[in-house]
DNA sequence: TCTGGGGTCCTGCTCCCA
DNA sequence: TCTGTGGGAGCAGGACCC
């Protein structure tokens, strides 16, 4: 006689919050609740300039035609999110600012607050883990949740604690999620976009070949338009038509790890467990101009802004308690082209002026002929600052960086 | 329509060393 | 001394994600 307690089925949620940049902004502009709104842009702060015309009434008074529209919009940008009555209009996320402009000329255009959007974002990971505490944060507004151990968990499938949680996040932000429960997160994550807003879809190892390979092969986490184009041109366009190809076969066309993995997830199998810590492995600044920068003739406004990048991964680092070892730079030329360089230095640090200066030998070995769109500064290899040995300890160079790192290494032609 | 910012992971190449 | 080989580290770039 065996008395073995046989473990529960998995059951894995994916949860995604309902265009949330845009709702959180309707919050507190309710005015504009069923109109087209995109979110994005972010340079000009068209909203204070509203609040500004307005500043005698309270935000939710300021009548919607006072809003800035994307007709109007000018200047380099992309969507961030878009309500929903926008999206009608073919709008959505990662659109260029001009071509959503043509889509939906009377959408209203709004700046991101990322300030209010980070403690919505708080506000309902909280409330996630009072109910069921494994969560694994996946960005700004989504989570994978291990419901499987959690008391009624199983119910359903998962449908009546998904329930719980909608209704949980919703009384302490008035927001909506959509939650897709699933045997692992690669499933979990298709089936969230399955009922989408405010949805709960609920999947089983039995559905994956009525529910997830009728999918376009997009839709699994990790295709990406790269492989998409590849797999159309070898006919390939469903997650069905990837699962009736074998291993040896994607193996062939997309290497051993990413052709093994396809098949894998064209199967709907995956292990990865919810994972509810992790440390960070590098942290960088990136800006992208007003306009396209010249290496020698806008020296100053570069050296400025290269600058600027290195003091605010430094004051990252720092804020994090994180020092790093590889400095290294990110430039975009005005034809779209990138290139990376980086230098692993003898030791760690989040000194601004030490960060200025391993950057600033990474573009010495970089083309800077052509016009430049955008500068980046990252710092990798990271380590906990108080968890290293005394001799790892970094060097602070200058309390403040010298006048000339701001203006680049004396005798040369650009701001290096 | 010209395409943000902040990340992770993987692959291929080169160099160094045994 | 020359050639080959194989592993590891560092670097550059690509793909993908939110």
């Amino acid at each position: 006689m065996h008395n073995e307690r046989v473990s529960p089925p998995r059951r894995i949620a994916h949860l995604d919050m309902d265009a949330f940049f845009a709702s959180v902004e309707l919050l507190r502009y309710p005015q504009l609740k069923g109109l087209p709104v995109v979110i994005g842009g972010g340079r000009r702060k068209v909203d204070e300039i509203v609040r500004q015309r307005f500043a005698d009434r309270p935000l939710s008074q300021i009548p919607a035609d006072a809003f800035p529209l994307l007709k109007d919009y000018v200047g380099r940008g992309v969507i961030t999110t878009a309500t929903y009555p926008a999206r009608q209009f073919g709008v959505g996320s990662a659109m260029g600012m001009m071509k959503a402009a043509k889509l939906c000329p009377q959408a209203i255009v709004l700046p991101v607050d990322f300030e209010e959007v980070r403690r919505f974002s708080r506000t309902f990971k909280a409330v996630i883990r009072d109910i069921a505490p494994v969560v694994e944060d996946r960005g700004i507004d989504e989570v994978f949740v291990d419901f499987t151990d959690v008391p009624g968990g199983q119910r359903e499938g998962g449908r009546v604690l998904a329930r719980l949680i909608q209704k949980s996040i919703f009384d302490a932000t008035g927001l909506t999620c959509s939650i897709g429960v699933a045997p692992n997160k690669l499933i979990a994550k298709m089936a969230s976009e399955f009922n989408k807003p405010n949805g709960i879809s609920i999947v089983h190892e039995a559905d994956v070949q009525t529910k997830i390979w009728p999918l376009a092969v997009r839709k699994i986490n990790g295709i990406g338009p790269k492989s998409e184009v590849k797999l159309h041109a070898l006919h390939i366009h469903t997650i069905g038509d990837l699962a009736a190809q074998s291993r040896e076969w994607l193996v062939d066309n997309f290497g051993a790890a990413y052709g093994a993995w396809m098949h894998d997830a064209a199967w709907g199998r995956d292990d990865r467990p919810v994972v509810t810590e992790s440390e960070p492995v590098s942290m960088s600044r990136e800006t992208t101009f007003e306009r396209d920068l010249h290496a020698v003739r806008d020296r100053a406004e570069l050296g400025a802004i290269f600058t600027d990048l290195c003091t605010r991964v430094a004051e990252d680092l720092r804020r994090k308690g994180y020092v790093g070892r590889t400095i290294g730079v990110k430039l975009r030329y005005d034809d779209f082209r990138i290139a990376t360089r980086d230098q692993t230095l003898d030791h760690y640090t989040d000194d601004a002026a030490t960060i200025r200066r391993a950057a600033g030998q990474c573009l010495k070995r970089v083309d800077l002929r052509q016009k430049l769109r955008l500068l980046g500064v990252r710092v990798g290899k990271l380590a906990k600052a108080g968890s290293l040995p005394a001799p790892e300890a970094a060097p602070r160079v200058a309390a403040e960086p010298t006048p000339d790192l701001f203006h680049g290494l004396a005798g040369t032609q650009d701001f290096r």
